[in-house]
DNA sequence: CAGTGAGCGAGCTTCCGCTTGACTT
């Protein structure tokens, strides 16, 4: 018999092993293990006929939510279960926050050991650490698991009445939710600001001035005694200058009167000051300063970031990456400071250990901030890291290091100088004494500040002193509009504010792209027309959901539940019943909304009117008696719509599209139109004999109006055959795909193998050799490589199997069928015989049911069989049957009496 | 993929947060 401990990754399970006695058994529950039903097919049966299967949650009753083991946490439960059975202790030791705890309870639910239970929290992976906390346990706090049920079934509420009010009022499988909308929304806010942003204008003057032989330059401060306008001066949103201000705004032609009058004229030095200042060391990496700073400088995306950081983590280099504290233990404070005096010298250590405090909203600090492991931090580049992990490795030892090391010291220099009315100011920055920059500077988004740790040297200047005038320059200036969000300052934003949590950051942008509601312009994040569309409707019926403030005051509310200052049961009915809860205002909405409105989206300046149809949005014109539409390609924002591209999408409409001229052959007439997938080509007109003209998108790059005769023929003549492969006599195509043009060797029933086209290639004019060529390349990708070890042919198939090597081990490929190494098995001792049964034994299991999402946004139109779950009437018993089903209200979960009725 | 936009009306989409999975068609 042993002890059962249970924590929540297997990373940590591994590390916690070699702390622990010999008759403890670590194993991890990945995360939570059961949840609210995520879609109908995982209704149980005995629920389907009920009003509230669906929502997972009998408001009625208690607000009782409905439990499931999700199909993809089935083998860990089962593996939990059967290391049960030797136990004769449970030790729960999730995280110590509101989900870990949440995640206790469920354990303790779902697995009802009949041996002493303990709850176990820990904080810091040391010998010392795992001993006192193992004597020191305690009781699960069902307080605390109360305010994550709470969350759980506040954020279903929110989620499943409002988003089917969507598909009613404006297109199928739109979304909304608690985290979700706010982004949409910032995203949507900032799009209106930069619409209703005027640029305006002003002007300036710079002086290149010297003073025995050093140069230095100035700027005009003021003029008659009126400041000089800045762009702070100006509305950052509207881009008009603020009311109240008393300043002097230039237009160019003033701006060079004033120069050719100050031209030549005596300068003076009348004020100089020299301030000090100090600079203090960011504090250490949380999820989201990480995630902002990794794309700032580094590029790297959120989710590559956390996929990266979470390799480092597996592989020992740093701590845990999903975090939202900035606390250092003792012994990474200590493992810091000695790198300091190692690296830099004591001078540059600070005088004493620094701790930080968080400051994020609603931080929950189970964890310690993303620091390099262990209680000596190894050197970057004597890790033998590569690439992308050395690069964050190095980033996050850097950060780390760096805060316990001294403030810079820096000293601000200004000198105004006086020529006639005008003033000017020359400023400096000397650098004292570095600090901390030797180590680290925070990124900005802000160019300009990049320039911290910079110095800005100033000739020695005194009062009284005239420096000679070399050359004064005017300088004209734009106000930019606010920019678009990218992914660091988004999650910035809602980490700031906070919503949404570490574990969730990178997944929200993914989602709110899958909705089609934002789309990635290089790194600004562009909302779409449904994003407008959904937004306006959410904003004018439920403008405290979408409120950053409504997660806030929702966590103040958990917060009082988990100390028990309040109770869950009426906040939840306070939230969703009555008059003025959740459920009604929606029933009410539902009448009062009308979806033509809600699917109508008003833009200045645009006479169209977009309409957001089930394709995807259109434009709809009037024109005298009738209405005309138009479908505005999918990769068209409101940031693109512009009254040109309406005026072209009409014509299309009104006066036939553009005639490229008449196929040499057949005389057919040729034409370029545009559609919801951009712009094709197409031969002959659409009738009714003729319903679906032959037609062919342009490929990427080519734009309408340069389409000829020659190409659209030759587009339009596609796939193209370019002749046999010398050894299997099979014809070799060129032509356009779903991901641009590629060439193809269609060997028959022995499948097609295809190449996609490189840059300088052009699927008009690419040749049989060079397609050879391209042909014999290796396939890109992961799927393709080059296998560790051939095992020989299948029998029954004659087909490879072959040993690759997987980032989570060795295993064994045949066609489709991957079946990992067993236990005991190595790369060696593995042969042909071995892996049949086992690649049998895979394929017969394998029948995955997981359901692919279509790559195509809400609108998109699902060709595949979406009624999967009921076509096999059998199949879906079986599954039902090992579901393990509890409903079990909350408060029932202390009276023992009460949980017969589970199963 | 397909160049539509009305609507017979079956059965479906959808939330947030915790974790790793086994790849790619």
């Amino acid at each position: 018999m042993s002890k059962l401990v249970i924590v929540e990754s297997p990373t940590k399970a591994r590390t916690i092993r070699n702390y622990l006695p010999q008759d403890y058994r670590v194993e991890a529950s990945m995360g939570h293990v059961r949840d609210l039903p995520a879609s109908a097919d995982e209704v149980p049966a005995a629920y389907k006929d009920k009003n509230w299967a669906n929502l997972g949650v009998n408001v009625e009753d208690h607000f009782s939510p409905l439990y499931v083991v999700p199909k993809t946490k089935k083998k860990v439960v089962k593996e939990l279960q059967s290391a049960l059975k030797n136990a004769d202790e449970v030790i729960l030791a999730t995280d110590e926050d509101r989900e870990g705890e949440s995640i206790s309870w469920h354990l303790l639910q779902l697995l009802q050991p009949k041996v002493p239970i303990k709850r176990m929290v820990f904080h810091e992976i040391t010998q010392e650490a795992i001993r006192h906390a193992l004597d020191n346990c305690r009781e699960i706090d069902e307080n605390l698991v109360h305010a994550q049920e709470t969350r759980r079934i506040l954020d279903r509420l929110v989620g499943y009445t409002l988003s089917p009010l969507l598909w009613k009022k404006i297109a199928w499988g739109l979304s909304a939710g608690r985290v979700q909308s706010v982004a949409v929304r910032l995203i949507v806010q900032r799009e209106r600001a930069r619409r209703a942003f005027k640029t305006a204008g002003y002007w300036d003057l710079k002086a290149e001035l010297e003073q025995s032989k050093n140069p230095f330059q100035a700027k005009l401060a003021t003029l008659a005694g009126v400041k000089l306008a800045t762009g702070s001066d100006f509305d950052p949103n509207t881009g008009a200058l603020l009311p109240d201000k008393r300043v002097v705004v230039l237009d160019e032609a003033q701006a060079i009167a004033l120069r050719d009058r100050l031209w030549g004229q005596p300068w003076e030095v009348i004020n100089t000051e020299e301030k000090p200042s100090i600079r203090k060391p960011s504090p250490p990496f949380t999820t989201s300063t990480l995630q902002q700073e990794a794309n700032r400088k580094l590029g790297i995306s959120a989710r590559d970031t956390m996929r990266v950081a979470q390799k480092l983590y597996e592989e020992g280099y740093i701590t845990y990456m999903r975090t939202d504290s900035v606390h250092l233990s003792d012994q990474a404070v200590t493992a810091a400071r000695s790198c300091v005096q190692q690296m830099y010298g004591k001078e540059y250590l600070s005088p004493k250990p620094k701790q930080y405090t968080t400051k994020s909203k609603g931080a929950q600090e189970a964890h310690e901030a993303i620091r390099p492991a262990g209680t000596e931090f190894r050197i970057p580049n004597r890790t033998g890291l590569k690439e992308r992990e050395l690069a964050l490795y190095e980033l996050i030892w850097k950060r780390t290091v760096a805060c316990q090391m001294a403030d810079a010291k820096i000293t601000q220099l200004s000198v105004l100088l006086k020529v006639e009315d005008a003033e000017f100011r020359a400023g400096g920055k000397r650098i004292d004494f570095p600090g901390y920059f030797r180590a680290y500077v925070e990124g900005s988004d802000d160019p300009d500040a990049a320039l911290e740790n910079q110095e800005v040297i100033l000739p020695p200047l005194k009062v009284g002193d005239r420096p000679s005038c070399q050359e004064i320059n005017t300088v004209g200036h734009e106000t930019q509009p606010p920019a678009r969000y990218t992914e660091a300052s988004l999650v910035k934003t809602l980490e700031s504010e906070g919503v949404g949590r570490p574990s969730t950051y990178a997944s929200i942008i993914g989602t709110i792209i899958d909705r089609g509601y934002v789309q990635m312009r290089a790194k600004a994040l562009t909302p779409t027309f449904t994003a407008f569309a959904v937004v306006s409707l959410l904003e004018s019926h439920f403008p405290d959901l979408v409120d950053t403030g409504f997660t806030s005051r929702m966590e103040q509310k958990l917060d009082e539940i988990a100390v028990g200052k309040t109770q869950w049961l009426p906040y939840l009915q306070g939230f969703f019943l009555g008059e003025s809860g959740l459920e009604n205002q929606v029933k009410v909405r539902q009448d009062q909304i009308d979806p033509a409105i809600a699917k109508a989206i008003e833009l200045e300046n645009l006479a169209a009117k977009v309409k957001i149809g089930k394709f995807g949005p259109y434009i709809e014109i009037p024109q005298g008696e009738e209405i005309i539409t138009a479908s505005i390609p999918h990769d068209l924002t409101p940031a693109d719509l512009n009254p040109d591209q309406v005026a072209v999408l009409l014509k299309q409409k009104t006066e036939g599209p553009d005639k490229v001229g008449a196929h040499p052959e057949t005389g057919e007439p040729i034409f370029v139109l545009i559609g919801a997938y951009g712009p094709y080509v197409q031969l002959g007109e659409a009738t009714e004999e003729n319903k679906k003209p032959k037609r062919t998108s342009l490929p990427k790059g080519v734009k309408p109006e340069d389409v000829t005769l020659e190409m659209a023929v030759g587009l339009l003549a596609l796939p193209r055959t370019l002749g046999g492969h010398p050894e299997s006599g099979k014809n070799i195509k060129a032509s356009l795909g779903r991901f641009g043009p590629y060439v193809v060797h269609d060997q028959g029933k022995d499948g097609k193998d295809y190449r996609s086209l490189k840059g300088e290639d052009d699927v008009l004019t690419i040749t049989l050799d060079r397609a050879l060529e391209l042909l014999a390349e290796p396939k890109r990708g992961r799927g393709s490589r080059t296998p560790l070890k051939q095992l020989g042919l299948h029998p029954e198939d004659q087909e490879p199997v072959n040993l690759f090597k997987g980032p989570y081990g060795v295993y064994i490929k045949h066609g489709k069928v991957n079946a990992s190494l067993p236990e005991g098995e190595t790369e060696e001792t593995i042969t042909l015989e071995k892996a049949l049964p086992l690649l049998a034994e895979k394929a017969a299991s394998g029948k995955k049911t997981s359901r692919k999402k279509t790559t195509t946004t809400a609108k998109g139109t699902k060709k595949t069989s979406t009624k999967k779950a009921s076509a096999t009437g059998t199949a879906k018993k079986t599954t039902t049957k090992r579901t393990t089903t509890r409903k079990k209200s909350p408060s029932k979960a202390t009276n023992p009496d009460q949980s017969s009725e589970a199963s």
